[in-house]
Formats: C-alpha cells, structure tokens, sequence
DNA sequence: GCGCTTTCGGTTACCGGTAACATAAAATTA
DNA sequence: TAATTTTATGTTACCGGTAACCGAAAGCGC
C-alpha cells in the first residue's frame, strides 16, 4: 500500500509536507506543491482515513440505523439520507434491525467501534434509550428518524402520525363507514403509539363508538411469518353488526399482509372491505395507483435527519433541540369506497 | 474516548495484555482475565477500529457500489448484502452511483480512502474496468452484481438476462404477439445487451422480423426526467400494421415509466397493449399480481455476491474465478393479454 | 551587507492499537 | 533443589497520518 512515507521518498521531501500538500494547510511553495502532487499521481496515492482519523479523532462516517432497506419507505430514507451525507463529505454505514432489540445492540457495538461521529437511528422501542445513552456517553450524537422514544433528548425527524391517522379516519368517516379497525405495530413504538391516538381521537370527535377488539397489535415479526391472518380472521368474524368496513393499516408493511389475508379468506377490496394504510406502497402507485394512504415524505426525512445530524457533528446549531414533524400527503385512491 | 490504556491502568496491568484479553490471544490467567473484563465493563471500553486497521491492515468494511437503493431491485440486493456481510462479522458502506460514471469514480475514492476489505459493485458500464482496476492496485477485490464488464477478470453474480428476455418473449408470441417492441437500458450495460440478445434471438427462431425501430434505448437520466413518453407515443404511432402489440421493457424502472407513459396516451393495459418487464415490480405483487415479470432473485445475488467477496478478501477459493448466472422466475399475470 | 521578519520545510511525538521480542514467575523435570 | 520448560506479562517499535515545535532560507528595510 503506498503510503505518505512513498510520495515523499520519491518526491524528496518530508513525509509532513506531502501531508500539508495533502491538507492545503500551511505554506508551501509552488513548485514543491506540484512536486508532490505529481508523486501522489504517478504513485496512485490515496489517504489513509483510519489513520487520519485516529489524530483527528472523526471518521467522517455517519452509521444509519433503520428497520429494513428493502421496505421501500426505509429505502427511500436511507437514500435521501446517503445523498446528503455524500454531499457534505461523509460516508454512510447501514444496518437493518428487523425491529429485533438484541439485533440493535449488536449494529450500535458497531457504530461505536467504527467510531462513528453520528448515529442517524429509526429505533426500535423505547429501551433503545439506553443505547442512545451509550452513544453519547461515547460523545457520539444520535438523531432519532421516523419515531421518537421517550425521555429522549435530542433532534428528531418524523412524520406526523397523528394527523396522518386523523385523516385517514376522518376519510373513512366521510365515505360512510362506523366500523372501524385498526391493525396497528407494536405499541412500544411511538408511531404505533400516536396512529392509535388519531385513531381513537376521530371516532371520539364523531361520536363513534370504540369497540375494544377493533384494535389489534401485530408485530414485525408475526407479519413475516404471515400471522395476520388470524387477525383479519378474528375481525371478519364478528357478527354482522359490529363487523368492520374498513381496515386501517398502521403501515404499508401490514397493509400488504392484510391485503394478502382478505385475498386468502375471499374478500374483495373496496367491494367487500376498504383498507387504508401509512406510507406509500410503492413503486406501483405511479401508474395503478390504488392504495388510499398517508404518504410520508420519506427521502426528506432522511435527507433532514442527515443534516441536522450533521450540524451536530459539526457542533453548528447545538444549542436547540429541533424536532421535525412533516405532514404526510392523504392520498384518497382505489382502496376505499363510499358505503350506500 | 475509553482507550486501552485507561483500561490497563485500571486493572493494573500493561496495554498489551489488556489487547491479549480482548483478542483472547496468548496466555492470559483467570484472574487477570477477570480483572480486565471488569474494567472494561466499567468503563464501557469498545476497541477502536481504526486503530486495528492500522495494524492488522484489514477494516472489516465492505463497500457496496450499487445504482440507486430506493430502486426495490437494488435494495434487496443491498439487503441481502448486507445480512451476508454482517453474519461474517464486516460492516456494509452503502452508495448511489445512479449510473452516473463521475458519481462511480468519487465511490470508487471513497471507498480506496476508507481501506475497505472489498468491494461489490454493479458497474455502470464497460468503462468501469479501469475503477476496477484502481482497486487491484491497491489489492482490493471486487465482485460484481447485476451485470459484467469486457475484460473483467474474477467473479461475478448475475440475473440470466439473456434466459429471462428469451422466456418473456417466448410468452408473447405465445400470446399471439407478432409486432413485439423493445425498450432497453443504454447498451453499454451487459444487462441490456443480454436482453437485447435474448429478445433478438427469439424473434429470429419464431421467424418473426425485427423490425428497427422497434428497439429503442433510453437510459436512467431520460427515464428520470420522463422522456420515455416520447419514446413510447413514436412506437405508438407507427401505421396499424407495424404498431406492436407488446412492449418489453428491460426493467422494472422503465416498466413504469412505460405504464405512466400509456396512461397519459390514454392506452389501457392490457386491453390496448401488453407489457412485460423484467424484475418485480414489489411489493404490490403480494396481493394484486398485474405485471409479467421476470423475477431475479435480488437478495440471492447480494448474499452470494458477499460470500464470494468474502472469500476473496480472506484468500478462500481464489484459484478459481466463480461466474454465477441464477434464472429469473417467470410469472406470467394480467399486464399481457391473449391475441384473437 | 546586516539584522529582522516571513516563508518554507523538517523533526519529534503521539493518536490507539498489536506484532515481536524480552523477561519474570510458575510448573515440571531430573 | 537446581535446571529446564512453560506460562504469564511487560517493553519496544511500528502501522500512517498530523499537531506542535523548530530551524534554515528567502525577502525586506535601511
């Protein structure tokens, strides 16, 4: 590997004027400067980051933390988020924690030996806290992405889940349903947590009954291993009168896995029940757009989230906290119909 | 920062056996042992990479080159990368080249600043060779995914382009289509000109002529921007006989594009024209299957893709170069339609 | 041409680990 | 119990950069 010690050898200078050469820092004289720069061409020279970093004490590595890239509302995240990582000079390591607490620990063990200088992290419940503890007790700066968890102090970026979920409702309402169900993620995750909120808030504002087992709790896990049916299952079941309408997906994740159950247990959507969901079900919409959702402005998420975990890299703007709520974009298509 | 001398001090012992009990190398007594851990625990110690690399001349990172990851072809490859990478115990800097040749060169940087183990990376075309090479130079293995270059020496991972074009074409005449069009990715790309091959060669067997202007090439930029209306309303305006019946677009992004295109043209799909397309067009296809595809197995190539990356890095199975070609799956649903 | 300032470049030490060697302590053998 | 081997730990130097300090050369005023 060539290194400083090469270019100067061959240059005939010292290793610390290649580095300045390198840098721009200091003074250093014309012909000397291209001296050394035609060296580190003829030799192919590259800066060795890992021993840079251990001087300057930053990586110039941001670690992104999310549930999975492959669902296209983490992916596109992910993809506002490298974007303006690149653009400011940094480099992105990723992670996917499949919601699974054990496999978090393991991706922050990461980032802290990686020495990352900043965790952009979409986590997985509130205990993951204790990990944002252990990041900044790193003197490592954390900004929490698409979900907040309590007692947690610092910047975050999300989506507005509440009002998204309002609209959501308050559509259905519109469109003539009573019955109302909501299939919603993990309570522990504060998206789970505010969908909820909106959701009972908008029956409660149209004097809509809640019926308790109208609400259901299905985690990332039983999704995969197709456990929703047994939920529609137990919704459709009910007798005539309290049997739901219309399904409210708490995202797009479980909206597929509902739509696979209806289709297993024979039900057409909207004809025999509507389905609304949180976060676009891409990439399709643009040319079937079908699903009724509350689409959440993803890639600005990330990109912002990037920044402003940036600025606090960079200690620029560290004096406030800034918590970032965007509104989601209330896509009414195909999946809902009005009742007669 | 925690560093090993703060832990040496601690347990009262030198820095090197505080390395030997991190590393588990050497002979270490019990107690010793003991008394290290604890203060490691207490002083919440994670090693320094950087530093590592220094030494041990590896940094246990990988880099994954890919075109654009909200893309849901390249995000199961980067999934799939991803988990392989991590099993073995390497971390996964991710990129976007948008096959943008600058972008690839400043990854390309990027990576040989940050020392990384390996490389995976699907080429944005031919001339990539010379990146490639780059990497050599400095003793980093590169594999590829998705696509090959001329004159790339060492293993590669690819859908079947040519099978897969071969099979979706075969489906269409099947169907009763004679006037088939093509609408390709740019043909410096080795999955464009497979798919070309493919799609010329079955033409050809079933004595159907090819008729020029069928073939278009358009490529990520145009299809960002949306000109693929023009390509499509030109093929469109052919005279009765000539029009096709069929497009075939070469992936998934061209896929809707075209469908946006028919849409504004006011073209109904199947009913006025079928389309098939290569990849899936997820994750609308769990519950409304509409698009014949041919299915690569993303997350299989991005597995696979590591392994071998790996293998490479660690001097395993290097005598061989390892040339993988998986088939697409083939399914056929409603965006093709019978001809009387 | 002499002293003073500025410019340019070199030397040394250190960042946080580890390989290689050295040495002290314990275990084994004769 | 002395000699020998084995085990356990310490010391030194180095990986590839850079900060901090220092000295030589060049520019400048008089």
């Amino acid at each position: 590997m060539v290194t400083i010690y090469d270019i100067a050898k061959k240059a005939n200078v010292s290793p610390m004027t290649v580095s300045r050469v390198i840098n721009n820092s200091g003074n250093i004289r014309m012909a000397t400067k291209e001296k050394v720069e035609k060296a580190i061409k003829e030799l192919g020279y590259v800066p060795n980051s890992a021993a840079r970093s251990l001087t300057s004490n930053q990586t110039k590595t941001l670690g992104l933390i999310l549930t999975d890239i492959s669902n296209p509302f983490f992916s596109k995240i992910a993809r506002g988020a490298e974007d303006a990582a690149v653009e400011t000079g940094y480099r992105v390591l990723m992670s996917n924690t499949d919601e699974d607490f054990e496999k978090e620990i393991n991706y922050i063990d990461m980032m802290l030996s990686a020495r990352v200088d900043g965790v952009l992290i979409a986590p997985t419940s509130d205990k993951t806290l204790d990990q944002i503890k252990r990041l900044s007790d790193h003197n490592i700066p954390a900004v929490l992405i698409d979900r907040t968890i309590e007692g947690f102090v610092g910047d975050y970026v999300l989506g507005d889940s509440y009002e998204g979920s309002r609209k959501l409702v308050e559509h259905l309402i519109d469109y003539g349903h009573r019955n109302i169900a909501l299939i919603n993620g993990p309570s522990n995750v504060s998206t789970a947590r505010e969908r909820q909120r909106g959701y009972l808030e908008t029956l409660k504002l149209n004097d809509l009954p809640v019926h308790e087992n109208y609400i259901s709790e299905i985690d990332f896990k039983s999704v995969q291993a197709g456990n929703t049916k047994s939920t529609v299952a137990q919704l459709m079941q009910l007798n005539d009168k309290k049997r739901p309408t219309a399904i409210f997906a708490a995202n797009n994740f479980i909206a597929i896995s509902v739509m696979k159950a209806l289709k297993e247990l024979g039900l057409q959507v909207p004809e025999d029940i509507s389905v609304v969901c949180f976060d676009e079900v891409e990439p399709v919409v643009y040319f079937d757009p079908f699903f009724t959702v509350a689409a959440q402005p993803a890639s600005e998420l990330g990109r912002i989230g990037i920044q402003f975990l940036i600025e606090r890299v960079e200690q620029k703007n560290v004096e406030q906290e800034r918590k970032i709520i965007l509104p989601p974009d209330i896509h009414i298509r195909k999946s809902t119909r009005r009742m007669e």
